[in-house]
DNA sequence: TCTGCTATATTGTCTAACAATCGTTGGCCA
DNA sequence: TGGCCAACGATTGTTAGACAATATAGCAGA
Protein backbone atom coordinates (compact mmCIF):
# COMPACT_ATOMS: atom_id res chain seq x y z
CA UNK A 1 0.00 0.00 0.00
CA UNK A 2 1.50 3.22 -1.01
CA UNK A 3 -0.07 5.74 1.83
CA UNK A 4 -1.93 5.14 5.05
CA UNK A 5 -5.63 6.70 3.97
CA UNK A 6 -8.64 7.18 5.93
CA UNK A 7 -10.48 3.92 6.08
CA UNK A 8 -13.47 5.40 3.69
CA UNK A 9 -11.60 6.19 0.76
CA UNK A 10 -9.74 3.39 1.15
CA UNK A 11 -12.65 1.11 0.82
CA UNK A 12 -14.10 3.03 -2.60
CA UNK A 13 -9.93 2.47 -3.71
CA UNK A 14 -10.15 -1.52 -3.04
CA UNK A 15 -13.47 -1.71 -4.55
CA UNK A 16 -12.32 0.35 -7.41
CA UNK A 17 -9.22 -1.31 -8.03
CA UNK A 18 -10.53 -4.76 -7.87
CA UNK A 19 -12.94 -3.46 -10.50
CA UNK A 20 -10.28 -2.20 -12.64
CA UNK A 21 -8.30 -5.32 -12.56
CA UNK A 22 -11.01 -7.73 -12.92
CA UNK A 23 -11.42 -5.74 -16.76
CA UNK A 24 -15.38 -4.53 -15.17
CA UNK A 25 -14.03 -1.27 -16.82
CA UNK A 26 -12.65 -2.01 -20.11
CA UNK A 27 -9.24 0.06 -21.28
CA UNK A 28 -9.81 3.37 -22.68
CA UNK A 29 -13.37 3.19 -20.15
CA UNK A 30 -13.45 6.98 -18.54
CA UNK A 31 -14.65 7.08 -14.70
CA UNK A 32 -15.74 9.99 -13.66
CA UNK A 33 -15.43 11.33 -10.32
CA UNK A 34 -19.23 11.81 -10.10
CA UNK A 35 -19.59 8.36 -10.91
CA UNK A 36 -17.81 6.79 -8.36
CA UNK A 37 -19.62 9.08 -6.03
CA UNK A 38 -22.97 7.93 -7.09
CA UNK A 39 -22.03 4.32 -7.28
CA UNK A 40 -20.51 4.28 -4.00
CA UNK A 41 -22.84 6.62 -2.09
CA UNK A 42 -20.14 9.05 -1.12
CA UNK A 43 -19.53 12.63 -1.78
CA UNK A 44 -17.96 13.38 -4.67
CA UNK A 45 -14.30 14.66 -2.73
CA UNK A 46 -14.24 10.98 -1.24
CA UNK A 47 -14.22 9.31 -4.45
CA UNK A 48 -11.97 12.43 -6.08
CA UNK A 49 -9.25 11.01 -3.68
CA UNK A 50 -9.87 7.27 -4.45
CA UNK A 51 -9.34 8.00 -8.06
CA UNK A 52 -6.49 10.20 -7.43
CA UNK A 53 -4.70 7.22 -5.82
CA UNK A 54 -5.62 5.17 -8.26
CA UNK A 55 -3.88 7.72 -10.96
CA UNK A 56 -0.54 7.61 -8.41
CA UNK A 57 -0.65 4.02 -8.57
CA UNK A 58 -0.52 3.87 -12.63
CA UNK A 59 -4.35 2.18 -12.41
CA UNK A 60 -5.81 5.13 -13.86
CA UNK A 61 -4.79 8.01 -15.88
CA UNK A 62 -5.80 11.38 -16.34
CA UNK A 63 -5.12 15.18 -17.68
CA UNK A 64 -6.06 18.28 -16.41
CA UNK A 65 -9.89 18.55 -16.33
CA UNK A 66 -10.77 15.68 -18.03
CA UNK A 67 -12.14 11.84 -16.35
CA UNK A 68 -9.68 9.43 -14.96
CA UNK A 69 -9.67 6.19 -18.02
CA UNK A 70 -8.64 3.08 -17.70
CA UNK A 71 -5.15 2.92 -19.12
CA UNK A 72 -4.90 0.29 -22.50
CA UNK A 73 -1.40 -0.89 -21.74
CA UNK A 74 0.62 -1.89 -25.35
CA UNK A 75 3.86 -3.92 -25.67
CA UNK A 76 6.56 -1.16 -24.82
CA UNK A 77 4.32 -0.88 -21.25
CA UNK A 78 4.80 -4.84 -20.50
CA UNK A 79 8.32 -4.30 -21.85
CA UNK A 80 8.52 -1.69 -18.68
CA UNK A 81 6.76 -3.03 -16.18
CA UNK A 82 8.22 -6.21 -16.15
CA UNK A 83 12.16 -5.37 -16.71
CA UNK A 84 11.35 -2.87 -13.98
CA UNK A 85 9.84 -5.52 -11.30
CA UNK A 86 12.84 -7.66 -12.73
CA UNK A 87 15.17 -4.61 -11.04
CA UNK A 88 13.46 -4.31 -7.93
CA UNK A 89 12.41 -8.30 -7.88
CA UNK A 90 16.00 -9.38 -7.90
CA UNK A 91 17.24 -6.83 -5.29
CA UNK A 92 14.46 -8.05 -3.12
CA UNK A 93 15.35 -12.11 -3.15
CA UNK A 94 18.74 -11.19 -3.04
CA UNK A 95 18.16 -9.37 0.40
CA UNK A 96 15.69 -12.18 1.99
CA UNK A 97 17.41 -13.88 5.09
CA UNK A 98 15.17 -16.81 4.28
CA UNK A 99 11.92 -17.83 2.69
CA UNK A 100 8.94 -16.20 4.26
CA UNK A 101 6.19 -18.16 5.26
CA UNK A 102 3.60 -16.43 3.56
CA UNK A 103 5.66 -17.11 0.12
CA UNK A 104 5.40 -20.72 1.39
CA UNK A 105 1.48 -20.61 1.53
CA UNK A 106 1.07 -19.02 -1.72
CA UNK A 107 3.63 -21.15 -3.18
CA UNK A 108 1.83 -24.47 -2.16
CA UNK A 109 -1.59 -22.66 -2.94
CA UNK A 110 -0.22 -22.68 -6.56
CA UNK A 111 0.78 -25.85 -7.09
CA UNK A 112 -3.05 -27.21 -6.00
CA UNK A 113 -4.78 -24.88 -7.58
CA UNK A 114 -7.15 -26.09 -10.16
CA UNK A 115 -8.45 -22.79 -11.90
CA UNK A 116 -6.66 -19.62 -12.29
CA UNK A 117 -3.68 -19.17 -10.44
CA UNK A 118 -2.66 -15.70 -11.17
CA UNK A 119 -3.23 -14.80 -8.09
CA UNK A 120 -1.60 -16.79 -6.58
CA UNK A 121 1.65 -16.09 -8.70
CA UNK A 122 1.13 -12.31 -7.64
CA UNK A 123 0.71 -13.36 -3.83
CA UNK A 124 4.10 -15.46 -4.38
CA UNK A 125 5.90 -12.17 -5.52
CA UNK A 126 4.18 -10.33 -3.23
CA UNK A 127 5.49 -12.25 -0.60
CA UNK A 128 9.00 -12.47 -1.55
CA UNK A 129 9.14 -8.50 -1.63
CA UNK A 130 7.46 -8.19 1.83
CA UNK A 131 9.28 -10.79 3.38
CA UNK A 132 12.63 -8.62 2.67
CA UNK A 133 13.53 -5.62 5.16
CA UNK A 134 13.53 -2.88 3.05
CA UNK A 135 10.11 -0.60 3.11
CA UNK A 136 11.33 1.07 0.29
CA UNK A 137 12.08 -1.48 -1.63
CA UNK A 138 8.27 -2.74 -0.83
CA UNK A 139 6.77 0.59 -1.67
CA UNK A 140 8.20 0.67 -5.04
CA UNK A 141 7.39 -3.10 -6.10
CA UNK A 142 3.73 -2.07 -4.90
CA UNK A 143 4.53 1.22 -7.51
CA UNK A 144 4.69 -1.74 -10.36
CA UNK A 145 2.33 -4.36 -9.35
CA UNK A 146 -0.71 -2.95 -9.44
CA UNK A 147 -0.16 -2.33 -13.61
CA UNK A 148 1.21 -6.00 -13.56
CA UNK A 149 -1.95 -7.29 -12.37
CA UNK A 150 -4.43 -5.22 -14.90
CA UNK A 151 -1.48 -5.83 -17.53
CA UNK A 152 -1.96 -9.66 -16.93
CA UNK A 153 -5.92 -9.30 -17.25
CA UNK A 154 -6.13 -7.07 -20.36
CA UNK A 155 -3.93 -9.83 -22.31
CA UNK A 156 -6.13 -12.66 -20.76
CA UNK A 157 -3.57 -14.59 -19.74
CA UNK A 158 -4.53 -16.48 -16.96
CA UNK A 159 -2.97 -19.88 -18.21
CA UNK A 160 -0.03 -18.97 -20.66
CA UNK A 161 1.50 -21.32 -18.90
CA UNK A 162 0.83 -24.65 -16.41
CA UNK A 163 0.68 -24.03 -12.68
CA UNK A 164 2.98 -27.07 -12.35
CA UNK A 165 5.76 -24.90 -14.69
CA UNK A 166 5.31 -21.75 -13.04
CA UNK A 167 5.29 -23.57 -9.61
CA UNK A 168 8.53 -25.01 -10.86
CA UNK A 169 10.11 -21.91 -11.69
CA UNK A 170 9.24 -20.89 -8.32
CA UNK A 171 10.86 -23.64 -6.41
CA UNK A 172 14.03 -22.98 -7.75
CA UNK A 173 13.69 -19.47 -6.74
CA UNK A 174 13.58 -20.76 -2.94
CA UNK A 175 15.76 -23.24 -3.20
CA UNK A 176 18.77 -20.80 -4.05
CA UNK A 177 17.49 -18.44 -1.05
CA UNK A 178 17.16 -21.78 1.54
CA UNK A 179 20.65 -22.66 -0.54
CA UNK A 180 21.74 -19.14 0.81
CA UNK A 181 22.81 -18.16 -2.41
CA UNK A 182 21.64 -14.64 -3.01
CA UNK A 183 23.17 -14.84 -6.71
CA UNK A 184 21.65 -17.75 -7.90
CA UNK A 185 18.00 -16.82 -6.64
CA UNK A 186 18.23 -13.31 -8.34
CA UNK A 187 19.49 -14.99 -11.66
CA UNK A 188 16.14 -17.69 -11.61
CA UNK A 189 14.09 -14.45 -10.46
CA UNK A 190 15.20 -12.12 -13.30
CA UNK A 191 14.65 -15.42 -16.20
CA UNK A 192 11.52 -15.87 -14.42
CA UNK A 193 9.94 -12.62 -15.03
CA UNK A 194 11.68 -12.79 -18.72
CA UNK A 195 9.54 -15.66 -19.45
CA UNK A 196 6.59 -14.41 -18.24
CA UNK A 197 7.17 -11.06 -20.15
CA UNK A 198 7.81 -13.05 -23.26
CA UNK A 199 5.10 -15.15 -23.04
CA UNK A 200 2.50 -11.88 -22.27
CA UNK A 201 4.19 -10.17 -25.44
CA UNK A 202 3.29 -12.93 -27.55
CA UNK A 203 0.22 -13.62 -26.23
CA UNK A 204 -0.68 -9.79 -26.82
CA UNK A 205 0.56 -9.66 -30.25
CA UNK A 206 -1.81 -12.62 -30.81
CA UNK A 207 -4.63 -10.60 -29.79
CA UNK A 208 -4.11 -7.27 -30.82
CA UNK A 209 -1.10 -7.14 -33.01
CA UNK B 1 7.07 13.76 -10.31
CA UNK B 2 4.96 11.48 -8.70
CA UNK B 3 1.43 12.86 -10.54
CA UNK B 4 0.49 15.46 -12.68
CA UNK B 5 -1.67 17.06 -9.94
CA UNK B 6 -3.41 20.64 -10.67
CA UNK B 7 -1.88 23.83 -10.44
CA UNK B 8 -2.99 25.00 -7.19
CA UNK B 9 -1.82 22.35 -4.81
CA UNK B 10 1.02 21.81 -6.92
CA UNK B 11 1.95 25.14 -5.98
CA UNK B 12 1.80 24.41 -2.26
CA UNK B 13 3.59 21.28 -2.52
CA UNK B 14 6.04 22.63 -4.10
CA UNK B 15 6.55 25.62 -1.55
CA UNK B 16 6.04 23.57 1.67
CA UNK B 17 8.44 20.82 -0.23
CA UNK B 18 11.30 23.29 -0.22
CA UNK B 19 10.13 24.38 3.47
CA UNK B 20 10.76 20.70 4.78
CA UNK B 21 13.92 20.15 2.79
CA UNK B 22 15.35 23.47 3.80
CA UNK B 23 14.72 22.08 6.91
CA UNK B 24 12.83 25.35 7.65
CA UNK B 25 10.14 23.19 9.07
CA UNK B 26 12.85 21.48 11.84
CA UNK B 27 12.51 17.22 12.39
CA UNK B 28 9.32 16.19 14.42
CA UNK B 29 7.51 19.71 13.67
CA UNK B 30 3.97 19.13 12.92
CA UNK B 31 2.47 20.69 10.24
CA UNK B 32 -1.42 21.06 10.18
CA UNK B 33 -3.78 21.13 7.45
CA UNK B 34 -5.18 23.98 8.94
CA UNK B 35 -1.58 25.84 9.09
CA UNK B 36 -0.83 25.50 5.75
CA UNK B 37 -4.11 26.71 4.53
CA UNK B 38 -3.99 29.41 6.56
CA UNK B 39 -0.17 30.32 5.24
CA UNK B 40 -1.05 30.01 1.76
CA UNK B 41 -4.58 31.69 1.86
CA UNK B 42 -6.04 28.41 0.82
CA UNK B 43 -8.81 26.35 1.78
CA UNK B 44 -8.39 23.41 4.03
CA UNK B 45 -8.94 20.67 1.40
CA UNK B 46 -6.47 21.86 -1.28
CA UNK B 47 -3.59 22.56 1.82
CA UNK B 48 -4.84 18.70 3.04
CA UNK B 49 -4.01 17.53 -1.05
CA UNK B 50 -0.48 19.05 -0.73
CA UNK B 51 0.08 17.31 2.57
CA UNK B 52 -1.34 13.87 1.56
CA UNK B 53 1.59 14.12 -1.41
CA UNK B 54 4.22 14.61 0.87
CA UNK B 55 3.31 11.55 2.63
CA UNK B 56 3.04 9.88 -0.16
CA UNK B 57 6.57 10.40 -0.93
CA UNK B 58 7.86 10.23 2.09
CA UNK B 59 8.68 13.72 2.81
CA UNK B 60 6.00 14.24 5.71
CA UNK B 61 4.38 11.47 8.35
CA UNK B 62 1.17 11.06 9.51
CA UNK B 63 -0.97 8.59 11.42
CA UNK B 64 -5.02 8.40 11.26
CA UNK B 65 -6.47 11.89 12.93
CA UNK B 66 -2.68 13.14 13.52
CA UNK B 67 -1.26 16.04 12.37
CA UNK B 68 2.03 15.52 9.66
CA UNK B 69 5.30 15.53 11.32
CA UNK B 70 8.37 15.86 9.44
CA UNK B 71 10.42 12.78 10.04
CA UNK B 72 13.61 12.42 11.69
CA UNK B 73 15.57 10.40 9.34
CA UNK B 74 18.00 7.87 11.61
CA UNK B 75 20.74 5.69 10.27
CA UNK B 76 18.31 2.56 9.56
CA UNK B 77 17.06 5.22 6.95
CA UNK B 78 20.17 6.08 5.23
CA UNK B 79 21.21 2.84 4.83
CA UNK B 80 17.92 1.94 3.03
CA UNK B 81 17.67 5.09 0.98
CA UNK B 82 20.71 4.87 -0.22
CA UNK B 83 20.76 1.20 -1.09
CA UNK B 84 17.68 1.43 -2.99
CA UNK B 85 18.79 4.47 -4.59
CA UNK B 86 21.65 2.65 -5.60
CA UNK B 87 19.97 0.19 -7.30
CA UNK B 88 17.68 2.10 -9.21
CA UNK B 89 20.89 4.30 -10.19
CA UNK B 90 22.46 1.37 -11.42
CA UNK B 91 19.81 0.30 -13.63
CA UNK B 92 19.56 3.86 -14.83
CA UNK B 93 23.31 4.10 -16.28
CA UNK B 94 23.40 0.68 -17.34
CA UNK B 95 20.17 1.94 -19.17
CA UNK B 96 21.39 5.05 -20.95
CA UNK B 97 23.03 5.07 -24.47
CA UNK B 98 24.12 8.10 -24.40
CA UNK B 99 25.34 10.94 -21.78
CA UNK B 100 22.04 13.70 -21.41
CA UNK B 101 22.82 17.16 -21.83
CA UNK B 102 21.66 17.84 -18.99
CA UNK B 103 23.55 15.71 -16.82
CA UNK B 104 26.48 17.31 -18.09
CA UNK B 105 24.99 20.91 -17.37
CA UNK B 106 24.84 19.74 -14.06
CA UNK B 107 27.93 18.25 -14.03
CA UNK B 108 29.97 21.33 -15.26
CA UNK B 109 28.20 23.86 -12.59
CA UNK B 110 29.25 22.04 -10.29
CA UNK B 111 32.44 21.96 -11.07
CA UNK B 112 32.29 25.71 -11.24
CA UNK B 113 30.57 25.87 -7.91
CA UNK B 114 31.64 27.88 -5.17
CA UNK B 115 29.71 27.36 -2.11
CA UNK B 116 26.96 24.72 -1.60
CA UNK B 117 27.02 22.02 -4.41
CA UNK B 118 24.43 19.84 -3.01
CA UNK B 119 21.62 21.05 -5.36
CA UNK B 120 24.09 20.68 -8.51
CA UNK B 121 24.97 16.92 -7.62
CA UNK B 122 21.24 16.17 -6.75
CA UNK B 123 20.23 17.55 -10.42
CA UNK B 124 23.67 15.47 -12.19
CA UNK B 125 21.69 12.32 -10.61
CA UNK B 126 18.35 13.33 -11.65
CA UNK B 127 19.46 13.70 -15.09
CA UNK B 128 21.03 10.60 -15.30
CA UNK B 129 17.56 8.77 -14.58
CA UNK B 130 15.81 11.31 -16.40
CA UNK B 131 17.59 10.60 -19.63
CA UNK B 132 17.02 7.03 -19.18
CA UNK B 133 14.01 5.49 -21.38
CA UNK B 134 11.74 4.30 -18.69
CA UNK B 135 8.89 6.21 -17.01
CA UNK B 136 8.46 3.76 -14.18
CA UNK B 137 12.23 3.67 -12.96
CA UNK B 138 12.34 7.61 -12.90
CA UNK B 139 8.96 7.15 -10.74
CA UNK B 140 10.53 5.16 -9.06
CA UNK B 141 13.65 7.18 -8.47
CA UNK B 142 11.68 10.24 -7.42
CA UNK B 143 9.80 8.31 -5.03
CA UNK B 144 13.09 7.96 -3.14
CA UNK B 145 14.89 11.54 -3.91
CA UNK B 146 12.76 13.46 -1.61
CA UNK B 147 13.77 11.34 1.17
CA UNK B 148 17.12 11.64 -0.19
CA UNK B 149 17.43 15.69 -0.27
CA UNK B 150 15.62 15.53 3.27
CA UNK B 151 18.10 13.17 4.73
CA UNK B 152 21.35 15.33 3.25
CA UNK B 153 19.83 18.34 4.42
CA UNK B 154 19.38 17.19 7.94
CA UNK B 155 23.34 15.65 8.20
CA UNK B 156 23.93 18.96 7.47
CA UNK B 157 26.28 17.39 4.85
CA UNK B 158 26.77 20.19 2.52
CA UNK B 159 30.56 19.80 3.08
CA UNK B 160 31.37 16.93 3.46
CA UNK B 161 33.44 16.27 0.10
CA UNK B 162 34.93 18.69 -2.22
CA UNK B 163 33.24 19.82 -5.49
CA UNK B 164 36.04 18.06 -6.67
CA UNK B 165 35.99 14.99 -5.48
CA UNK B 166 32.38 14.45 -6.54
CA UNK B 167 33.02 15.88 -9.75
CA UNK B 168 35.57 13.60 -10.49
CA UNK B 169 33.08 10.41 -9.79
CA UNK B 170 31.01 11.54 -11.67
CA UNK B 171 33.32 12.14 -14.60
CA UNK B 172 34.03 8.68 -13.95
CA UNK B 173 30.78 7.69 -14.65
CA UNK B 174 30.26 9.57 -17.99
CA UNK B 175 33.33 8.28 -19.24
CA UNK B 176 32.07 4.61 -18.89
CA UNK B 177 28.86 5.82 -20.37
CA UNK B 178 30.52 7.35 -23.37
CA UNK B 179 32.58 4.22 -23.89
CA UNK B 180 29.74 2.05 -24.01
CA UNK B 181 29.99 -0.16 -20.65
CA UNK B 182 27.16 -0.21 -19.34
CA UNK B 183 28.90 -2.62 -16.68
CA UNK B 184 31.70 -0.28 -15.39
CA UNK B 185 29.25 2.95 -15.25
CA UNK B 186 26.97 0.80 -12.65
CA UNK B 187 29.79 -0.27 -10.81
CA UNK B 188 31.34 3.41 -10.17
CA UNK B 189 27.60 4.56 -9.70
CA UNK B 190 27.27 1.80 -7.03
CA UNK B 191 30.68 3.16 -5.47
CA UNK B 192 29.94 6.74 -5.52
CA UNK B 193 26.44 6.39 -3.92
CA UNK B 194 27.51 3.65 -1.27
CA UNK B 195 30.62 6.03 -0.16
CA UNK B 196 27.88 9.15 -0.25
CA UNK B 197 26.48 6.47 2.34
CA UNK B 198 29.06 5.92 4.40
CA UNK B 199 30.31 9.68 4.58
CA UNK B 200 26.58 10.59 5.39
CA UNK B 201 26.91 8.23 8.47
CA UNK B 202 29.83 9.11 9.61
CA UNK B 203 28.78 12.29 9.65
CA UNK B 204 25.06 11.68 11.44
CA UNK B 205 27.17 9.53 14.03
CA UNK B 206 29.26 12.55 15.33
CA UNK B 207 26.05 15.14 15.68
CA UNK B 208 23.69 12.50 16.96
CA UNK B 209 25.58 9.26 18.37
C1' DT C 1 1.62 9.90 42.44
C1' DC C 2 -1.32 7.69 39.48
C1' DT C 3 -5.66 7.14 37.23
C1' DG C 4 -9.62 8.69 34.83
C1' DC C 5 -12.30 12.26 32.78
C1' DT C 6 -12.90 16.32 30.21
C1' DA C 7 -11.77 19.75 26.92
C1' DT C 8 -9.53 21.12 23.00
C1' DA C 9 -7.30 20.52 18.71
C1' DT C 10 -7.17 18.11 14.52
C1' DT C 11 -8.54 15.32 11.06
C1' DG C 12 -12.37 12.75 8.33
C1' DT C 13 -16.32 13.45 5.66
C1' DC C 14 -20.29 15.70 3.77
C1' DT C 15 -23.20 19.19 1.33
C1' DA C 16 -23.55 22.95 -1.65
C1' DA C 17 -21.89 26.02 -4.72
C1' DC C 18 -19.16 28.62 -8.11
C1' DA C 19 -15.26 28.98 -11.38
C1' DA C 20 -12.38 27.17 -14.96
C1' DT C 21 -11.76 24.24 -18.64
C1' DC C 22 -12.48 20.65 -22.19
C1' DG C 23 -15.17 18.28 -25.84
C1' DT C 24 -18.93 18.49 -28.70
C1' DT C 25 -22.68 19.92 -31.14
C1' DG C 26 -24.98 23.09 -33.72
C1' DG C 27 -25.32 26.86 -36.79
C1' DC C 28 -23.41 30.09 -39.96
C1' DC C 29 -20.87 31.38 -43.84
C1' DA C 30 -18.16 30.60 -47.92
C1' DT D 1 -21.63 20.76 -49.31
C1' DG D 2 -17.85 21.52 -46.25
C1' DG D 3 -15.23 23.95 -42.84
C1' DC D 4 -14.88 27.32 -39.04
C1' DC D 5 -16.63 29.44 -34.85
C1' DA D 6 -19.51 29.98 -30.92
C1' DA D 7 -22.35 28.38 -27.39
C1' DC D 8 -23.54 24.58 -24.56
C1' DG D 9 -23.04 20.64 -21.55
C1' DA D 10 -20.16 17.85 -18.86
C1' DT D 11 -16.44 17.48 -15.79
C1' DT D 12 -13.08 18.84 -12.85
C1' DG D 13 -10.87 22.49 -9.67
C1' DT D 14 -11.53 24.99 -5.57
C1' DT D 15 -13.86 27.12 -1.82
C1' DA D 16 -16.78 27.60 2.34
C1' DG D 17 -18.88 25.92 6.21
C1' DA D 18 -20.43 22.36 9.08
C1' DC D 19 -20.59 18.16 11.88
C1' DA D 20 -18.63 13.74 13.48
C1' DA D 21 -14.86 10.96 15.12
C1' DT D 22 -10.68 10.65 17.35
C1' DA D 23 -6.20 11.65 19.61
C1' DT D 24 -3.58 14.52 22.84
C1' DA D 25 -3.08 17.12 26.84
C1' DG D 26 -4.33 18.99 31.04
C1' DC D 27 -6.92 18.83 35.18
C1' DA D 28 -9.26 16.82 38.99
C1' DG D 29 -9.83 13.29 42.28
C1' DA D 30 -8.50 9.20 44.85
Amino acid sequence: MLQTASVLPEAIYDELRSLIVDQTYAPGTSITESAVALRFGVARPTAKMAIERLVTEGLLRRELHQSARVPQLDAADIVDLFDNRAVIECAAVAALPAVPVDAMTAHRALLASSGSFAQNDIAFHRALVAGQPSPRLARMHALLMGEIELCIGQVQAAHLLTAAEIGAQHQGILDAITAGDPTEAARLTREHIAGSRDRLLSNQRNHHG
